[in-house]
DNA sequence: CTGTTAGCGCATTCAC
DNA sequence: GTGAATGCGCTAACAG
């Protein structure tokens, strides 16, 4: 492996001198500077980053812990921090956990090894060993998807996405609203979200039945099977009724539920209303068209690493920073 | 920031026994051991990995070359990547390069700098400055998806999917089909596919009508457009006739010519058969559900790292692995 | 404008 | 069992 050293001694300069045309840095007569440059094109020489990482303390490298890269939300999420960083001169280290909550706390221990500058946490959960590993290791770091004192974070309006929503239901005349969560461990999605449905609910003076309120884990089938117990629940209560309308968490429970719908010949919008959260591309090709709402994703990884960006670089920038949503309505209500 | 040297000295040893007991290597004492790992324990002090790097000339870093993040294929496999190597202690350098082909030559040379141990590329296409820029940088490489002479890859069996594909439609009954493709220069999508269609039709004694080749891009959109060319060209035609079926080199170009079928009142499969490649998830949830091809891309992750493992610890592996793949029989054919 | 010197944090001889 | 010495490839004072 060729070195400065070599490149050097073949241009007949110091060191010194071939690490300033490397670097722009300091001057260096043209006629020296060609005589390196045609050294280096020759050699092919590319310079080792990580022995200037040492002198400098800068890896121009960013870690991304993710809980799962087969989402669309993380897809664009992480998409948005690629474009961003990557015009700053910086790299992406992946840290995928694949919902394993004990690798989060691992890949915080590597990725401090590693010595990235930042650290970008798409976070599922807000536990405190998280958040105190997190000020441990002492590297700047932002969070997307959850808030917590202390701690840089980009989130979305879960609160007010569901409370609109909801509303959004409600004037179009629905009463009997079900309702597909998941677990409130997940703050954003599992508890605001939730939280948002019930205070509109109640706002509206409306009553919300306990049977239709479903728990679900994140995926498709899950959507189905909660989507199956609201309804199976419902016709052997006293009641006997049936929700006109239910809102899903994620899009993917919303599609496991108009799955269920279907093949229980129920329509949708005329029997059934729906929406979900998430504007996955796949919603805009349903039958018909599912409404959901838009988070803006790629956005959110977007300003996440500017924020870092900034943080990294002891520029001022705001702690918080809550990202803006936009109903997406459209025939499935 | 806390060093070896800093170890040492609170522990009253040298920084070679302190290395000692950080890498399991060479003997120390009971005691010694004991006294170094409270120290570290007390400062809380994580080794500098790329220090160590300048040492050992092993970064223990795979650089993952892709052309978008956004697509269940690339989620897959570099979740394949992902698990595979972080057993063997690697990490993943994430290069995404949003389609742009000359990011790819970049993103090499970028990743040459970053001295990272392998690569693995996800390739969609095989132009002779690739390969030349490959052999060049001079690092184990594994490419995916596509196969090139003296390159070792792991590929998916486009050839012969397409044929038994497009045999099992031909059983069916069909006789007039309409394919929608992409250009030929992805050469295991564009290319392969095709002909993989074309020689099945003909070793059938089946004619393709040449209005009913259609070429996409790949989105959804596209493929509802190119199945409105298929669909009106037929119409324009002194034929006048329409095929029964269509195949579509990926799910989401189907899901687009779904949607261009079902707004004109097209029946699936009755009126129209259709089929897609890639086994994406929504694939069974859509109405009716999709025939697709599984080529198992995790599993295509997990190969090509195990592969790029093996050639950089110099063990014998076979420079290229075709992959099997598995026809998905569902409603809409 | 250029070279000398020093050292980043670690692993690896080679002695003892 | 342990330590001293050395150098990986690079940048950053400091002279000149």
């Amino acid at each position: 492996m060729v070195t400065i050293k070599n490149i050097a001694e073949m241009a007949k300069v110091s060191r010194t001198t071939v690490s300033r045309v490397l670097n722009n840095s300091g001057y260096v007569s043209e006629d020296v500077r060609k005589r390196v440059e045609k050294v280096i094109e020759e050699t092919g020489y590319i310079p080792s980053h990580y022995a200037k990482s040492l002198r400098t303390k800068k890896t121009k490298i960013v870690g991304v812990i993710l809980p799962t890269i087969q989402t669309e939300t993380s897809n664009r999420i992480v998409t948005g921090i690629g474009k961003e960083l990557s015009q700053q001169g910086y790299e992406i280290l992946l840290a995928n956990t694949n919902l394993n909550k004990e690798k989060e706390m691992e890949y915080l221990e590597l990725l401090k090894e590693r010595r990235v500058d930042g650290i970008i946490l798409i976070a599922t959960n807000t536990e405190p060993v998280l958040v105190e590993k997190i000020k441990e290791i002492n590297i700047p770091l932002v969070m997307i998807g959850q808030a917590v004192d202390g701690i840089m974070s980009v989130t979305f309006d879960d609160y007010h996405a569901a409370r609109e929503l909801t509303l959004t239901f409600i004037k179009k005349g629905h009463q009997d609203i079900a309702f597909i969560g998941v677990d409130e461990t997940d703050r954003a999605v599992g508890y605001l979200r939730k939280k948002g449905f019930l205070d509109e609910m109640v706002a509206n003076q409306l009553k919300v039945n306990e049977e239709w309120m479903q728990k679900a884990i994140f995926d498709i089938d899950s959507g189905h099977d909660a989507m199956e117990k609201v309804l199976t629940s419902a016709s052997t209560t006293y009641k006997k009724s049936i929700p006109t309308a239910v809102i899903a968490v994620t899009d993917r429970l919303a599609i496991g539920a108009i799955n269920y719908l279907k093949k229980q010949g129920i329509r949708i919008p005329k029997d059934m209303a729906i929406a979900g959260f998430g504007a996955s591309e796949i919603t805009r090709y349903l039958d018909p068209p599912l409404t959901t709402v838009d988070y803006q994703n790629e956005k959110a990884g977007e300003v996440a690493a500017r924020q870092l960006y900034n943080r990294m670089h002891a520029q001022k920038c705001t702690e918080k920073v809550v990202l803006d949503y936009r109903l997406v309505l459209r025939k499935s209500l």
